[in-house]
DNA sequence: GAGGGGACCTACTCGCACGTAGGATGTCCG
DNA sequence: CGGACATCCTACGTGCGAGTAGGTCCCCTC
């Protein structure tokens, strides 16, 4: 007699037994899977743990509720992405390679671990406090950081720089959102250096003139 | 004695009689009020009805369920943003003036109607496939008139032109989100001829060149 | 002033999914 | 070998909110 399988898609054999940091690594991984195909409110807890091959007590024994288990992917989303930004602006002191840099990062961002950038740009849960926050500010970072180079070489107020920075970071999330649904209808170094060259001969049109 | 007042607040006083067409009116505009506020999830019908005066079978003898009711005012709304961009768009032939006509538009739509645009830009549906369709339908109209604008002027690929209309009209919709969280740290004027100055550099720099 | 229709209400059902109680089973050390 | 500890399970409580059944009230017409 073989082992049953539940109607659930995929679910993993039950039995094996992990220890502790293993098994949260692993409802961690099964949980972003399932956060990012279905969204916050349409993922069940039964449906994780079943994904991990695990009861769902177990789940609540590594996290005390769904929230929180959720906010503890996106903090891993969002730091990656910030992260990501700072290197690329610091990687290079050249501002048009920066640029190039910037929106490389955020195509990369967008092409790693499965779609769970959809954690961060597309998340159900924005209307939640905490989440929106996370959300918010690791975009205001990003933005800050831009436009803080954009202050150095410009006559911007810190006002019209934040605003500007604000936006070509949503053009880059926007484009690079846009650009991972049409899976290789446009190569990734084109996309990125499209858009990159968009940004760049735009901002390079504020010199110290105002 | 006067009239009882529920705890719900400012829940309109109930006994008010009205035709069937004003009524679904007002429905339409309570539901607004209590999905912009607490976005589709957090919504309940309940509130809606309490909203307008009224007791929840009233509001399914107009809509056969929540979904409806949000498709409803949705479809609403999406239909006024390309709107919007469309006339921005033929409101001239100069496409200086055609870029900062478009930002206007979205500057516009984001400033009206309390916050309607939450519905359509940060909806807490975007995982269901009939919110998902309208949503990515009406930015990929906008976007579509801005790239076949650009098409014309340009060597741009086909392509090539999708993209960068996709990210410009994101550029626009993050950045008049974020414009109209900050009350009035930059005047409406200012911020849209800032974003649009840093819009038409980028676009000018693609000659016939390719 | 009787009858019909439309607007409206109170009070309920019901399903779903988060979170939990209590118990079983394997592993490691004295 | 025996007990303690940790991992894991089945089975349930519970609350919330969408959607509904059935009846009331009022106006308008004949």
């Amino acid at each position: 007699m073989e082992t049953r399988v539940t109607a659930t898609p995929d679910a993993k054999p039950r039995g094996t037994r992990l220890p502790r940091l293993a098994r949260r690594r692993q409802l961690l991984s099964a949980a972003q899977e399932v956060f990012v195909q279905n969204g916050y409110h349409a993922a069940a807890m039964d449906e994780i743990a079943d994904r991990a091959g695990v009861s769902k007590p177990v789940l609540y024994q590594h996290f005390p509720g769904k929230l929180e288990l959720y906010l503890a992917l996106l903090d891993l989303h969002v730091d990656d992405m910030v992260n990501r930004c700072r290197e690329a602006l610091a990687s290079t002191h050249e501002n048009k390679l920066r640029v190039q840099a910037t929106f490389s990062a955020f195509f990369d961002f967008v092409s790693t671990q499965g779609e769970a950038f959809r954690l961060v740009f597309e998340s159900d849960l924005r209307n939640v406090a905490p989440v929106r926050q996370r959300v918010e500010r690791s975009l205001q970072e990003c933005a800050e950081m831009v436009s803080a180079v954009i202050q150095e070489d410009t006559g911007c107020t810190s006002d019209e720089a934040h605003l500007l920075g604000i936006g070509l970071v949503g053009m880059a999330e926007v484009s690079a959102r846009y650009w991972v649904t049409t899976h290789g209808s446009i190569p990734k170094d084109a996309a990125e250096q499209l858009m990159a060259r968009l940004a760049w001969r735009g901002i390079s049109g504020f010199p110290r003139t105002a």
